[in-house]
DNA sequence: TGCTCCTGACTGAATTTTCAGTCAACCCTT
DNA sequence: AAGGGTTGACTGAAAATTCAGTCAGGAGCA
C-alpha cells in the first residue's frame, strides 16, 4: 500500500470522525488529503471501495494502539482493565477511531459489503480479550465474558460520544462491569 | 393525526429499518407508502420534519410494546429480564425500533440538536430499569447496574443488527450479564 | 550518453446521477 | 364554489463518477 493511499485513508478517518460516513464527501476528503478527487477513484475504485478500505485501515490501526502501551503488564487483571479502558479516553486519536468505528458499524447494518471485515475485526477483538480473561480467571466462560465486556465498551463508547454519559462515568461503569463479571478486585 | 400521516409514518419506519435514517430517500418512502412525494412535503414540511415525526412515532410505539406483555408480572427478576430481552427480538417492529434508535444515536454524534431528546430518552429508560433492579436486589447500586445493562443491550443490539452475533447468542449473553450483575437465578 | 517508448501516478474539467424540494392543476367533500 | 388533500412533472443544486490528458521517471537500445 503506497504512502499516498495511507495519506488518503488517514484523512478519511478524520473526515468520518468529523462528519460521519454519510457526511463524507469525496471532494472534502480530497481536500483534506491534499489530493484530487480523481486520485481517490484511481486508487479506490469508488466510494464504497474507499469505505471498505477505510474500515480495514481503522481496525488495523486500532489493533496496533490497543496492543501498544499495555503489552508487558504482569497483572492480567490490570492488563484487561487497561485494554478495555483504552477505548474510553479523551484522546483525539481514540475519539477519532471510536467515532469512525461506530459509524462503520452502523453503516454495516445496511451495507452487507462492510459486514465481513467488521465481523472479523470484532471477532478478533473478542478473541484477544477472551485470552486475557482466561488469564484472570479459570472459573468463568472467558468467551462469554469477553463478548459481553467488548459489547459493553461499544455501547458505552457510543453513549459517551453522543453525550449521554460523561467519560468518567463510562469508565467507572466499565470497571464495575469487570468487577461484576470477574469478582471484586485483587485476590489475596 | 390523519390516517394518511400514520400510513406514511409506518412506511417510514419500514424504510428506515431497511436502509437507515441516512438511506431514507423521500421518493422511496413515497413509493413504499403509496403516495406522491409532494404529499409528504405537504404533511411534514421537509425531510427533517419527517424524520422528527418518525422518531417520535417510533418511540411511542416502542413504549407500547415494552410496557405491553410484561406488565403484571409478579417476579421482578423475570420482569427485568423480559423487559431487556424485549429489545432483542426478531420482530419487525422491534427491529425497526432498534435500527432507528441506533441510527438516531449515531446521528446525534454529529448533530447536537438531536442530543437533548436522546439523552432524555436514555435517562428515562435507565431510570425505569433501575426501578426494576431495585426490586430485584437491595445489595447492588441499582443505577449503576441499570446503566450498564441498558448500555449492554445497545451494544448487543447493534452487533446483532450488523450481523456480528446471532440473535440467540445476544440474548444468551444478556441473560448471563443479568446473572453476573445480580447473582445467579431464582433465590430460594 | 542521449533518444524513444512506456507506464503509473496524478489532475482539472466535464458529465452523469441523485435528491430534496416546488408548483400548478386536479380531485373530492361539504 | 371553496378549500383541504393529492398528484405528476419539474427544477436546481450537490455529489459521484468519468475522461482526456500531463508529467516524472524507468527500460531498452544506439
Amino acid at each position: 500500500m503506497s504512502s499516498r493511499q495511507v495519506q488518503v485513508l488517514e484523512a478519511a478517518a478524520r473526515v468520518i470522525a468529523r462528519n460521519g460516513v454519510r457526511g463524507l464527501r469525496v471532494e472534502e476528503l480530497a481536500a483534506e488529503a491534499g489530493v484530487s478527487t480523481a486520485l481517490i477513484y484511481y486508487h479506490f475504485k469508488d466510494r464504497a471501495g474507499l469505505l471498505r478500505r477505510t474500515l480495514e485501515f481503522i481496525s488495523e490501526r486500532a489493533d496496533r494502539y490497543t496492543a501498544d502501551g499495555v503489552a508487558g503488564d504482569v497483572d492480567p487483571r490490570a492488563e484487561l482493565e487497561q485494554r478495555l479502558l483504552s477505548e474510553l479516553q479523551d484522546d483525539p486519536s481514540v475519539r477519532e477511531n471510536s467515532t469512525a468505528w461506530g459509524e462503520l458499524r452502523a453503516s454495516a447494518i445496511f451495507e452487507p459489503d462492510l459486514r465481513a471485515p467488521l465481523t472479523e475485526a470484532t471477532a478478533s477483538w473478542v478473541r484477544d480479550t477472551a485470552e486475557l480473561v482466561r488469564r484472570v480467571s479459570a472459573d468463568v466462560d472467558a468467551d462469554e465474558v469477553a463478548e459481553r465486556l467488548t459489547a459493553l465498551v461499544e455501547g458505552l463508547s457510543e453513549r459517551w460520544l453522543s453525550g449521554s454519559v460523561t467519560l468518567e462515568r463510562a469508565r467507572g461503569l466499565l470497571v464495575g462491569a469487570i468487577g461484576a463479571e470477574l469478582g471484586a478486585r485483587s485476590p489475596a
